[in-house]
DNA sequence: GGCCCGAGATGAACACGTTCAAGTATTCGC
DNA sequence: GCGAATACTTGAACGTGTTCATCTCGGGCC
């Protein structure tokens, strides 16, 4: 029934590492919708039923392409943390590290960006099966502003994380529309906005700007509260652990 | 080959708008993944091929919702901005007719969103295809700012019905996976935003922000121009006029 | 050793969206 | 009115992702 993500035997661990490995170096080869089921069984040497044993669906593969960056992604970072001490050039080096490690996969952003709006999909940023994921990007975030001396209320220091995440899911929604050579727009985007977010960041202190930062992130506590208790009640605890 | 967006004849008309009529109506009833093109062909009294001379996909099909919510929301808007007077005001009532005007739709916001985030696609609100659409909707947007006695610097102005869009975007896309009942936390997030939105262009025309401010519109503007020249410049003319 | 059970593997079959060569009806120039 | 071009219509066939009953194999148990 549910596919085998973690097979029990050396021999399964095998044949599912074959196949995904099998579908990514096809899907580069010839791009999602020219890399067939059938196709990727055959060069992995397996019959196409074995394959939906080890994965739910065609989609599952091309997202392990997702989870690839994404810990790419925050490899790159580490060297970025430790260079950057300032906060903008913290943040310009974690989203020019973003764009760096995700461009090789422009070419699918179709697809999986397609996948990942759907509410549904455990590749949806929202979703919750994507949580851990997000908790990481999150986290993340919030180290690109813990290194700093950024002196911000403490109300706006514990939800800019969150913000920063958002921010960061626009630019990659930007890029993935971004039909310019070299992703050079994005990049432009980048450059412009992140010294433009500092600005606010620090006028966000201001006293004139107190109150509308603290009825902003008060806003935005409300809002998660209000999410919190409803989807935490109704949903069971169920965490399926999606494939790699 | 490419189907047949304006009948001819009258016959091919009624033939069209019966395809187009069966098929919204079964997406109703049965969801979009439940009906069939051989379901719609059938209930319509047509034969599957006939479907395809009219519609290129059943994507396109599902797309006639999208152009309905559009149009209803214009109609609305009427309404709400010959009543209303002051920006925020303003804002509120046309985003609040958004809502009201989609929700009937949010079943399908799933796959909807699916396909416009699909940059190949017509109703990716960022393609050149929905251009007219996106147009129109700016439009819309000049017109709620229009009407009041909102005093901004002269940049912002010209740049405000872009970024007006830009967040009913982000709305719809908190939306769509807004799973509260009535679309609670939707309408919260607008009650709460808007507000924020009118202080913020309030204070972006204070000469504390007015750089700031400045800053970004130049930024903007900088930013339409690099898109376009070579985009516009390497792709034809052409404006296939997808169906209605 | 014989047995069994479950993990692993198979490929035909299914359902679907889409295409296409071929048909029929309608319109238009003369 | 007639022929030809054009609009419209058909349904079988194709390719695809996915499912399923069935088979194989390897290791644990008596």
């Amino acid at each position: 029934m549910t596919p085998r993500a973690q097979p029990t035997t050396g021999k399964g661990a095998e044949t599912r590492a074959r196949i995904l490995e099998t579908s990514l170096r096809l899907f580069l080869e010839r791009g999602y919708e020219g890399t067939t089921m059938r196709l990727i069984a055959k060069d992995a040497g397996v019959s196409v039923g074995n394959a939906y044993y080890y994965f739910k669906s065609k989609e599952t593969l091309i997202q392990a392409f997702y989870r690839r960056t994404h810990e790419e992604h925050l490899v790159a970072c580490v060297a970025v943390l430790e260079r950057e001490k300032g906060f903008e050039d913290r943040l310009l080096g974690v989203m020019h590290a973003k764009l760096t490690t995700i461009e090789p996969y422009h070419r699918f952003s179709g697809i999986l960006f397609k996948t990942a709006a759907d509410p549904e999909s455990p590749l949806n940023p929202f979703s919750e099966a994507s949580l851990p994921t997000r908790r990481e990007s999150t986290t993340l975030f919030a180290q690109v502003i813990e290194g700093t001396k950024l002196r911000v209320t403490k109300d706006l220091w514990a939800e800019l994380p969150n913000l920063l995440w958002i921010y960061h899911m626009g630019v990659v929604l930007f890029w993935i529309h971004d039909r310019s050579e070299g992703r050079r727009r994005t990049t432009m985007l980048v450059e412009r906005t992140v010294p433009l977010i500092a600005q606010v960041v620090r006028l966000g202190s201001l006293p004139l700007l107190r109150s509308m930062t603290r009825r902003a992130t008060a806003f935005l506590a409300e809002l998660r509260e209000e999410a919190g208790l409803p989807e935490a009640g109704d949903g069971t605890q169920e965490a399926p652990l999606e494939d790699a």
